[in-house]
DNA sequence: CCGACCACTTGATCAAAGTCAAGACGAGGG
DNA sequence: CCCTCGTCTTGACTTTGATCAAGTGGTCGG
């Protein structure tokens, strides 16, 4: 876990980053001779908000997470990334500023490629500048997808989305175990850790049980399902007993709400 | 406003575009033969979500919604477009689908650039690839924007800051027209046009008046102040006397609702 | 073994925003 | 002119999620 050299089970790693996958192997040794790998501890800071982008990074092990601090002094997660991602080449490549800030949020193993190196391989090879743009439409592609659960879907719709996102079947029982603290999780989500634990809560009406880092998942397809929802309605609060609510055109029905 | 041909006006809006700002004027000569003008009504689809990519959009007039339909049927809206903004670039370029659907909001006068058209262009001259970047860069730039927004900021602060961003100045008084309807404003900061009109009222507290489509804002800086807004506390509320909610604790107040 | 600290959970309460229903208002068609 | 339609506003109420406060259960250093 602490390798001093890239060797073979890195260079999966580089080659599952989009940006990269379609280089040629002498290509990609030009590029390590200018890259430096780095092996840092949990809450390092790869780079700050609003500073001038000179380096990207691809991470090789562990989880990284891009952040803005709001003026009210919270932090609004943008994205937590994982072994074959690449951050920040955008603002690199066009010479701006990172418009968020990096952090890894567990040890982790970077290749940090310094932007003159990139420069000096678009030269030698002009296609790379079509893979960086597919590179960057996955970017995309996550950011808009992330407005839109923000936009259009309750907590718990979020969580059961994210769990759907992590389960390694797509039908059936099955065993998550959570890639980082609860914490990140709810900031990841958009909501506080309180939150996330009712939410988790709430889940387990549909079959999914919770210990520590541990959620075992009795069926992924109703978690999908809940997910989508097109029907939340019809599952809300499933257990809980609730007097039927009076309605306005009705006499109110004896309320025999339990004390 | 019905012009058939690309005339120097539309050609300023061009080169507003990041994209095509560096472009020498042969070259977008060579572009413009491959192009189509496009004179649409209010409502017209330009591509809908998961088609394929084969054109994409810049804005010459008008105005143009990018939007998901989710599950449950309401739309989400990720962007809201304007004269100079060049639209779906991205999944063009590298082949994919669209990752979400386009319409227009008012009457609109697009340019519309087949994919094959640029990919001519690219061979024409390398250095497009950078600019596309570029313009890439700031699409990224206002998605992580807008999640800020979402996960940090109230209703009324998100207006605040859609209204700090249309004022032509950045101090004094100030009047705004607004550019579209209430309806796609409300859906562009995330929330109902119920709510919308909600969170108007509150900021008449900070010297916002609004009738119809025309917003007068007595003091912008004060309006910015609210938006970015570390003490939003101490002006909450700042007018409304509310009786005070019955607490749990007291005796059910007698249920006063009309049968 | 103890106690401090940490991540997490739980409960009570409150504010923000969604929902439902009703009305105001202006634009356009008969 | 009136009537309808669509947009917007308003009011009453519900639901969601945030906040505050307390409690649980780990881990780690002494």
């Amino acid at each position: 876990m602490n390798r001093r050299h890239v060797d073979a089970h890195d260079r999966d790693a580089i080659r599952a980053a989009p940006m990269f996958s379609a280089l040629p192997e002498e290509a990609l040794d030009v590029l390590l001779t200018h890259a430096q790998l780095l092996a840092l501890p949990r809450r390092a800071t790869l780079f700050e908000q609003n500073a001038p982008a000179t380096t990207f990074y691809l991470v090789l092990d562990g989880w990284v997470k891009l952040f803005r601090m709001t003026a009210g002094g919270d932090e609004a997660v943008v994205g937590v990334f994982a072994r074959g991602d690449c951050l920040a080449e955008v603002p690199c490549l066009t010479g701006g500023a990172y418009p968020v800030s990096g952090e890894t949020v567990t040890e982790a193993r970077l290749l940090a490629v310094p932007t003159h190196g990139v420069v000096a391989l678009t030269r030698a090879s002009p296609q790379i500048g079509l893979a960086m743009l597919a590179s960057t439409s996955l970017h995309l592609r996550g950011l808009v997808d992330q407005i839109e659960e923000l936009k259009a879907y309750t907590g718990p719709q979020r969580l059961a989305n994210f769990l759907v996102g992590l389960a390694p079947v797509s039908q059936g029982q099955c065993t998550i175990v959570l890639p980082y603290e609860k914490l990140l999780i709810a900031g990841r989500l958009g909501m506080k850790p309180e939150s996330l634990s009712r939410a988790f809560r709430r889940l387990r009406a549909i079959g999914v049980r919770i210990s520590q880092e541990i959620v075992v998942v009795s069926e992924v397809k109703r978690l999908a399902e809940f997910a989508g929802c097109e029907h939340l309605m019809a599952m809300r609060c499933p257990l809980l007993v609730r007097p039927p609510r009076a309605r306005l055109t009705e006499a109110r029905p004896p309320p025999g709400r339990p004390a």
